[in-house]
DNA sequence: ACAATACCTCGTGT
DNA sequence: AACACGAGGTATT
């Protein structure tokens, strides 16, 4: 095929500084290793120490940042790669949407929307620099639907076959190759189920296929994305009815793409550190996670913390899993792969 | 409303 | 080597 030219993940400011933009921003407002490895989204990977690559809006992107900037660049476009929507965006609109995609959906809040509250969890003093990312509607409900009764190593495996199997090739970054997230069309389509379930989906496979298929013909395309001008109450309720969505999932989707700050998703971890530190007459006769606990937790964390709540939940959840994923990295054994003769 | 169970899969740990 | 257990839950009884 076409005259590929190998490209490679970028990992140098200085090497070729014209390729890289930046946008003012201390890393007491944002980490990328906290925002991006935390399991709000399961589609980065620190391929270098401090350089951070993903697909956002359609485009490979990496990360990097110094003490009061936040770096990136972009990928050009293997050449073959077919073009889908592009072809019908003339200049204008292209350009509009390559600087709205540069400029404004950046997978960062903008720093000074926050400054308002300070929540608890910022004055232990650890932990600076969590935000709550802003995801693509569709991309951040299917990722989550993948993650009930399961854990991350699995989720992101599962995520990224998805995408090689049913999303749109971007280009290649040494071995790597980068797709787009599946389209709904694409998630909705025939034989998606039974693709998903040799990807390793499990009972998952009927959830993401039916939960598409009901948005496209009851909803439509857009309706995911339009849910961001709906109140939270009527885009939690609405996304508990797809299936697949229970209240967790639906308050990460709210949180973390439909722009509702308010919400709190309260997981197993959540739940936990509330019965330990917060609330612990809910510890009491081992009760379970009911629907009314559930309300009762984000109830709480919202007078504590205000309209934010949600945020500051992001910061106790990465905490509590930066605690467990490094009493699990102790416990592994290091450097017993090969017997030595 | 609440509690109990099953559910795909696949590291781990026993 | 087989087997149980649980992982950022949800749907069904």
């Amino acid at each position: 095929m076409g005259n590929s030219r190998r490209m490679c993940h970028r990992a140098s400011l200085s090497a070729c500084a014209s390729l890289w933009r930046s946008i003012p921003c201390p890393r007491s407002e944002l980490r990328l290793g906290y925002v991006l490895a935390c399991g709000q989204s399961f589609r980065w990977n620190e391929w270098n120490p401090e350089y951070w690559t993903g697909v956002l809006d359609g485009r490979v992107w990496t990360l990097t940042q110094t003490d009061d900037h936040v770096w990136y660049t972009v990928y050009s476009k293997e050449e073959g790669a077919s073009e889908e929507e592009d072809g019908f965006l003339n200049t204008t609109k292209r350009k509009r949407r390559q600087k709205d995609a540069e400029e404004k959906r950046m997978p960062c809040n903008p720093p000074k929307v926050i400054k308002t509250e300070e929540p608890e969890p910022e004055k232990e003093g650890r932990l600076v620099g969590v935000r709550v990312l802003r995801q693509d509607p569709t991309e951040c409900l299917f990722a989550f639907i993948c993650t009930s009764n399961n854990h991350i190593s699995r989720i992101t495996g599962m995520i990224e076959r998805a995408c090689s199997s049913l999303g749109r090739r971007l280009c290649q970054l040494d071995s790597v190759v980068y797709y787009t997230f599946p389209t709904l069309e694409a998630l909705a389509a025939g034989d998606t189920k039974a693709k998903l379930q040799e990807l390793g989906f499990g009972y998952r496979a009927k959830f993401v296929t039916e939960s598409a298929q009901a948005i496209l013909s009851e909803h439509g395309c857009d309706w995911l994305e339009s849910l961001r001008l709906a109140p939270y109450e009527e885009a939690r309720s609405a996304l508990c009815a797809l299936p697949g969505v229970g209240a967790k999932v639906a308050d990460c989707v709210c949180l973390m793409a439909l722009d509702k700050p308010q919400a709190v998703p309260v997981d197993t971890h959540v739940w936990k550190i509330a019965k330990r530190d917060y609330l612990p007459q809910l510890g009491a006769g081992n009760k379970s996670l009911t629907g009314r606990v559930y309300k009762e937790i984000g109830d709480y964390f919202r007078t504590l913390w205000g309209p934010y709540a949600g945020w500051a939940q992001s910061v106790l959840f990465c905490s509590e899993l930066k605690k467990f994923q490094g009493s699990a990295d102790r416990k592994k054994p290091v450097g017993k792969t090969e017997p030595q003769t």
